[in-house]
DNA sequence: TAGGCCATCTGGTCCT
DNA sequence: AGGACCAGATGGCCTA
């Protein structure tokens, strides 16, 4: 944490508490964070099973570490991960829902303006999120490389480095990741694996590897 | 065995 | 003052 205004507020000078006191006080602390840490996990599971279609195996998301002993088909997704396929799907969202807009904007041209039933809400921008998983099948694949392949787009210019930066971790503005969706399903090939060794998703990379513990 | 992932402890800062 | 939040350190478990 930053903002350490030098000098103030760093030392608790308090009054002494006993070696009891102090132990109670550490456990308090501890407990709280311990609970703080797994609400924090608990928001994880529940994006994890929002997430878990469009992982790459059909899988035992859930919570209670589901490990079959040395049985790779169904790997939980690292809390790294599940937030990187969030991200990503939300991105793959809006496009899609752009290009949905663009689509039916067309049409109701086609078809002259107030013939069709088409909804205003989705001309406008009001269409409801998807809410369920099951609703809107898109595969792992369709995610990644969309968002890959507008990265790519988006950062072409760099062409130095053989590894195209991993999208997941750029800062990027939002819109450089917008980009049109394909929606076939690429099929189980998997293309080659990131190298990040963060998202260990396919298609991604970056070019700077995230230190767990930078000395 | 190395490396990844995770939970927990801990000390610090910020906020109410 | 107490709680929330954060980040570093550490150790355990698991997989390649």
């Amino acid at each position: 944490m930053l903002g350490l205004q030098s000098g103030q507020r760093s030392t608790k000078p308090q009054r002494e508490l006993s070696p009891e006191e102090q132990q109670e006080l550490r456990r308090k602390i501890n407990s709280r964070e311990r609970k703080r840490m797994q609400d924090l996990n608990i928001a994880m599971d529940a994006l994890r099973e929002v997430m878990v279609p469009y992982a790459s195996s059909p899988s035992s998301a859930s919570s209670s570490q589901s490990h079959q002993p040395g049985a790779p088909p169904g790997r939980r997704l690292s809390k790294i991960s599940t937030l990187v396929l969030a991200r990503n799907y939300i991105l793959l969202l809006g496009s899609s829902l752009q290009e949905m807009r663009r689509l039916l904007g067309e049409v109701s041209i086609g078809m002259g303006v107030n013939t069709g039933p088409v909804p205003r809400l989705l001309l406008t921008g009001g269409w409801p999120l998807i809410s369920g998983p099951g609703q809107l099948l898109l595969t792992q694949e369709s995610l990644l490389t969309s968002a890959a392949s507008s990265s790519s787009s988006s950062s072409s210019s760099t062409s130095s480095s053989s590894a195209a930066k991993c999208p997941l971790l750029s800062p990027g503005p939002m819109e450089a990741s917008l980009a049109p969706v394909q929606w076939s399903s690429a099929g189980a090939s998997g293309g080659p694996l990131c190298p990040c060794g963060v998202c260990r998703l396919p298609r991604f990379s970056h070019s700077t590897p995230v230190p767990r513990f930078p000395k």
